[in-house]
DNA sequence: GCCAACGTTGGC
DNA sequence: GCCAACGTTGGC
């Protein structure tokens, strides 16, 4: 079944726009020093899961675009820690910014949203993936 | 830049 | 195994 999560980047470190123009579009998802956040990518993460990629910690952060997994879970050299490889499927025309998250109902649930939510891979359901999708005006690639 | 919330570390 | 101290995240 496929699922549906949403990774956050610091634009000033790694934006949407780096990703779309990164070669084949695709980057490995290094760095992660969570253990949450990397069980999922090693346990729960699989090709053709679908990705709402977030811009943290800048001013309007939100949702910029879209992106695939297309190599699931391996270990980072030498170490316990775990990435995957995502490739950017399109770009969002109208970036969905945590004021139009939090201004719809339907996406009230939300992890990102939420006080103190700290985790840089979260879950999210297939519905909140259409609705921000649909929300972002996607232009694919 | 501030600071609340969170995860991790490490002394005991 | 508890928990205080610390470092980091990330919205504002």
């Amino acid at each position: 079944m496929k699922r549906y999560w949403l990774m956050k980047s610091e634009p000033d470190v790694f934006s949407f726009d780096h990703l779309a123009k990164a070669p084949k579009r695709t980057t490995s998802w290094e760095g992660v020093r969570n253990y949450q956040a990397r069980n999922f990518m090693r346990d729960t993460f699989r090709k053709g899961d679908e990705v709402l990629f977030y811009h943290s910690n800048t001013e309007d952060a939100g949702i910029y675009g879209l992106a695939e997994v297309v190599r699931e879970g391996y270990p980072e050299q030498e170490s316990p820690w775990c990435m995957v490889d995502i490739r950017a499927t399109a770009k969002l025309r109208e970036p969905v910014t945590r004021a139009r998250l939090a201004a719809d109902s339907r996406l009230k649930g939300m992890m990102v949203l939420k006080r103190g939510a700290r985790l840089s891979i979260q879950p999210v359901t297939p519905e909140e993936f259409k609705i921000v999708s649909a929300l972002g005006k996607p232009e694919y690639l």
